[in-house]
DNA sequence: TATAAAAGTTGATCTGAATCATTCTTTGTG
DNA sequence: CACAAAGAATGATTCAGATCAACTTTTATA
């Protein structure tokens, strides 16, 4: 047996209309690159992208240097970004969830400068990028929020340039929490129950922290009643007193 | 006497050839948007672009959550983007040279994420968001060329991000003096003497560290001989040494 | 050119998070 | 199911950089 019986229920999990899927009928529509189309234009975006298999846990969509060919949709699951520093560390820049757009940092050199996992088993839409050029050309809405989703990756990146900079460890683990559940809700998902996709380590990667540290935090904020934890389940039972803890202007 | 003869001397600088500016004969041409564009394209961009009165030091450029309207291209001076945070300090999100786009953050919300403010004498060219979207559905290098841009800034947030979580003191400013040298050549100027356009404050907001980190940092190169400093001219006198400090893969 | 204000430097002390060490828990595999 | 390996929690100690404080230099303005 190759296959366990967990992974099986993931791959329907993650194709739930295997044999029509289309981003005419996609439930993420009102989030993901449909959003600015009319129905029409939707056909033609359909046209274009391409629905891989599922993606295992721990299985790279692309890997830093690679030619850059597409951007991704993600459709289901989760993918964390990362890159190696010049002494061989991880730094994660982002995680990505359903609805999200990922790769777009290929386009500048013409190579990926991240990798992409995957964080649990998931799905993506391959979007080539040629395509989308030319599509944006025929298409000045799609041009438009093409332009605007890369103006949005670059002000989300200096909200955690900010996060960084200037914030504790509580706030930068309040911070994440906050936008894990801001982003569930967008999906129309529970934003106080959710499971985290991702190790204690990548959470402490990705906010600049040490296992320990976001171990540590996790921990307080669960003897405060802030929130309820098991394993990577998560409750936000305080999600005011969250934000409060988090300290920041808006929810990254 | 309301203009002192320092400025009148920066202004002429600044306005080298008042009278036949164009994209066409900009020296920064081959650094800038002009870039991607044969020289029919750089007539179509020329009609576009408008070039304002220069920016006195501390002037503003615009403020966050003012409309979007335009990007700008530095044309001559020094400009810093910041925001403003939750609890009312600034965080400085980026130093902007002569060749570099600047206000790309604003196109997601149709507001301005940062302001933008001249750290001396300076110039920019207008160039209104709606005829470079119009522009860039009929010339499709400009389009690609606009997406590399963007997707510049995303890999440099990326890098910034990497280095505020992952690098010391030390590594953050032996960084940034290579980071300046760096783009100082791609300008045909100096790698190696420069003027530090930026106070020790505003390295040590964009680098998350204090003033006083700065200064003891920059006092220390100075007597291990890697660099010159005087005030805020600067000798990077062991460039090598610097990089190996650094402790990067690449300068960003 | 005088003078106040802003910017920068340097030292002493403190502290939040890193590091080191150990134990406990979860997860995946034969 | 058992057992190894990975992931997570917690305590003790250390340290890089923050904070607080005093002083010097530079810059702007009258």
């Amino acid at each position: 047996m190759t296959i366990s019986s967990q992974q099986k229920k993931s791959a329907t999990e993650v194709c739930p209309h295997n044999s029509s899927i289309s981003c005419g009928n996609c439930r993420l529509g009102s989030i993901c690159l449909p959003l600015a189309l009319d129905d029409g234009d939707i056909v033609k975006l359909d046209e274009i992208v391409r629905r891989g298999r599922p993606l295992q846990k721990g299985e790279h969509l692309y890997r830093e240097s690679d030619n850059f060919c597409s951007v991704y949709a993600v459709r289901a699951g989760a993918i964390k970004a990362y890159r190696i520093t010049g002494d061989g560390q991880e730094q994660v820049t982002g995680f990505y969830f359903p609805g999200e757009i990922i790769g777009m940092d290929g386009i500048a050199k013409g190579k990926y400068a991240c990798s992409a996992k995957a964080l649990e088993t998931s799905a993506v839409c391959e979007i080539p990028f040629h395509k989308l050029e030319e599509l944006s050309t025929l298409v000045p809405s799609m041009q438009r929020h093409f332009f605007q989703l890369m103006s949005q990756e670059i002000t989300t990146d200096q909200q955690l340039i900010t996060l960084l900079s200037k914030n504790s460890a509580e706030e930068r683990i309040a911070s994440l929490l906050i936008s894990i559940s801001a982003r569930n809700a967008r999906r129309k998902l529970s934003e106080t129950h959710f499971r985290l996709p991702m190790s204690r380590t990548d959470i402490g990667n990705f906010l600049g922290l040490t296992v320990e540290t976001v171990s540590r935090v996790i921990s307080r904020f669960n003897k405060q009643g802030l929130i309820s934890v098991d394993s990577k389940e998560v409750v936000l039972l305080d999600l005011d007193g969250l934000k409060e803890t988090a300290n920041i202007k808006t929810a990254y």
